[in-house]
DNA sequence: TGTTAATGATAGTATTACTATTATATTCGC
DNA sequence: GCGAATATAATAGTAATACTATCATTAACA
């Protein structure tokens, strides 16, 4: 068994919970919590009762609850390309790189048991939910600086050189591929909140075929 | 001139705004304000204050800033629909009806002067840079009982049903819609602030011609 | 003129999002 | 085993927020 280490930028936190015991527990609470009630209800108070600790404490950890909701969503992106890196060692066509990289996005995480304080199935689900609020703020261009956004930007770049391989004179690889993930949460989301903005049925097969087709008839270049 | 109005659903609102001189004040002032602060900055107080008016009078016409939120973007979606009802008198193909719809999506609104207290322009950017937040709540649920993401629903219906004139046989309409409907304003977004993740260059132009590409390619029947 | 509805003025409350201070416990070098 | 540094706990406090409630005033209207 091998340890895994998925390193986020010390900007999205006050000191490293990846260090410290009582840093994994907020860590491990802070998921539980979010996917619970929802990132608007969660407050450092309540994170604080949860693991017997004090307000002042989470604090040391995370300035505030956008800083802690930014380290989580990057180390779910940083999580994602270990993953697809992973996966990628026995795939050699792009067509098949990108079909498992939706496939990645969309279907249900796993627990990995060599990182116990950190529930990625949940993760995945608090990304579905809360994703946008991380930039959707009058400081996005300061924090984006500051790297807030770096594993979303490095998920985009990749999936962008491999659809360059398929098509070279595709004019539009990063838009397509930050539409592309984010339809992948949002189609998540609809199907289970909206339905009618989504002809998918519960699972996530069909949103997978959704992608998929969208994804690999856009970059073909036979009109 | 026409007398031209947009009808909201009263779940959206306590006392209907559009009805007295208090009320518009309100949302035009509202608009200006949260597209200068953003959703978070904004307070009914603020609100207030600026139209000399007092805190418990907003609150006669909205419960929260939410639904007020809520209020704002479904008016703006009621707005796009008389927008492409206009348009589609003169256009038959719908191809075309799909293009200009995508046209109107992205290009930036102009302020109609039967309707001096909203600002349209000013709207669509709040719609850009607030969308989500109306539904990524617990609440969701309750919420689309009440219509909040009805005029959305709509947009989403029209376009399936004009693509499904071009391919009858496409299975994912509605997943398409919403998606090209979000990239729409998430490109716009994503062009001014984190353009790393876009191959747009600013102005509309370049978003018009990624979503129109791939709108027609996804639903076209030849493989 | 009397009634109703809309607004203003003011006050108050619970919660939130912090900051600050001090005390206690633990770890680490030596 | 001792002193120093560090981490955490305990507690308190503050400004702002998101409301709710009450009552007075004004305007409309029948």
């Amino acid at each position: 068994m091998n340890v895994l280490n998925i390193t986020v930028s010390h900007k999205l936190y006050q000191k490293n919970p990846e260090e410290t015991d009582l840093g994994k527990r907020i860590l491990s609470k802070s998921i539980e919590l979010m996917e619970q009630m929802g990132y608007e209800q969660l407050t450092f108070k309540k994170i604080a009762t949860a693991i017997e600790s004090t307000e002042a404490s989470v604090y040391r950890y995370f300035q505030n609850k956008h800083q802690l909701l930014a380290y989580l969503i990057n180390w779910y992106w940083g999580w994602l390309e270990v993953k697809l890196a992973q996966e990628f060692i026995i795939l050699n066509s792009p067509e098949n790189k990108l079909k498992r990289a939706v496939q990645l996005l969309v279907a249900p995480m796993d627990q990995d048991s060599r990182i116990p304080h950190i529930n990625e199935g949940t993760l995945q689900r608090i990304v579905v939910a809360e994703y946008p609020k991380i930039y959707l703020t009058k400081e996005v261009d300061v924090e984006n600086k500051e790297g807030y956004f770096h594993g979303y930007n490095r998920i985009c770049d990749i999936l962008t050189m491999i659809a360059l391989q398929i098509n070279p004179e595709y004019k539009f690889p990063h838009s397509l591929f930050s539409t592309i993930i984010s339809a992948a949460q949002s189609q998540q989301f609809f199907v289970e909140h909206l339905p009618r903005l989504s002809d998918a049925k519960a699972g996530c097969e069909d949103i997978i075929d959704f992608l998929t087709e969208l994804t690999l008839k856009t970059i073909s270049n036979d009109e």
